[in-house]
DNA sequence: GTCTATATCTGGATAGAC
DNA sequence: GTCTATCCAGATATAGAC
């Protein structure tokens, strides 16, 4: 008997070799610039042989574009789930933001390929994306409408608008992230701390409770 | 003479034209997507003529580029110098921000395209673009600057991590905005409130003067 | 300055051997 | 389940007529 046997330790085979070897090639070169000669190749197979697993190159790409959403969803609903029940506003709202994060940036070739091929990829693939990505919004707006009925968010804020700002924002620091100049974790704080509490100079610092007189 | 010239009306002709056309289908369909033969057509000429005036697809990309971020980098800088020298920070954030979404919303072939593509066009194209991306980010960085050191924005907060936040939650908006449900101005104040004073309610509303005492 | 025609290349997809 | 070989469409780019 071998006695290595790497099947399941770095390059796995098969589907989901195909499926892994894919989704990094989307998240680092973009949809058309990855052809299934290099997702074969990335794989250690040949062209021809994906057209035994998947019937097209949209195939391949559909299903990575799901499991990046229902991977990210996943991730949040377990992060907010694992605080307590009477966990603060900010405590939830931070680990959402820490989970969604950390989907993108730290596991996350498949999260990560969706939201930098979905613009690029044809509308039929885009369509089959959407159930996932109506399922996942649905899940924040109603963590967050449930915030605002507990009047822990201001009235005043739009919560749909909210959550594609948060998004937004969230899935552009792939663009930029470099995990040599500080870790995901310091940067969910920040970016938790100006969605809180905004830029401006406050009465009170937003870290301490409120001093009511001296 | 002809009752008709429509030179410079809807459809131009030569350079101009071709980067017009260029722009728009770049802006709608991303990089790739956009064959010359495609540009030509928009342009009303055949693909062959373009390589009078471009020596290459890439060219003709960089150019548009370019032309992008100068175009809300200038659009930033008047909305903000138009303001009167004491207007409060408060005013001169959202001048940036409303500016910013015009240009990206409104008039805005280019700096979409810019958005849009950028991550999708060959390495050697972005790094000719990198020059006029660094000088509207310093100018943003500087601007941001000059009122954290004016005590109107919070001393904890970090500048450069603010403006990758800000600058990703705009262009973001580029995927999803409709004008039909609400205009530019109404997205920017809703922003505008959100970075400048968060989403938690605030012990008096951000929008009135503080009471000191009933 | 624009046209037609074409060279050259690359990609997705198929057929059939093993 | 993977290979080799190939078809075909579509893209960039070039050459030379007008």
């Amino acid at each position: 008997m071998p006695s290595l046997d790497k099947a399941d330790e770095k390059t796995e085979f098969g589907r989901t070799g195909i499926l892994n070897a894919a989704a990094r090639l989307f998240r680092q070169n973009g949809y058309a610039a990855v052809s299934l000669r290099a997702i074969a190749q990335a794989a250690g197979i040949k062209a021809g042989s994906i057209y035994y697993h998947f019937a097209s190159k949209d195939a391949v790409v559909t299903e990575i574009l799901d499991a990046g959403i229902v991977s990210v969803h996943e991730k949040v609903r377990a992060a907010v789930e694992a605080l307590p029940a009477n966990a603060p506003a900010e405590t939830i709202i931070r680990a959402a933001i820490y989970g969604h994060l950390r989907a993108l940036l730290e596991y996350g070739d498949y999260t990560s390929a969706n939201v930098r091929i979905f613009g690029q990829v044809p509308m039929a693939v885009r369509d089959a994306n959407l159930p996932v990505r109506r399922a996942y919004e649905k899940y924040l707006d109603d963590l967050l409408s449930g915030l605002q009925a507990a009047g822990t968010i201001r009235p005043g804020v739009n919560i749909s608008r909210l959550r594609l700002l948060l998004i937004g924002a969230l899935n552009a620091t792939l663009e930029w992230f470099d995990p040599e100049q500080g870790g995901v974790e310091a940067l969910a704080d920040d970016y938790t701390n100006i969605f809180l509490h905004g830029i401006r100079p406050t009465p009170e610092p937003p870290h301490e409770p409120y001093h009511l007189a001296d």
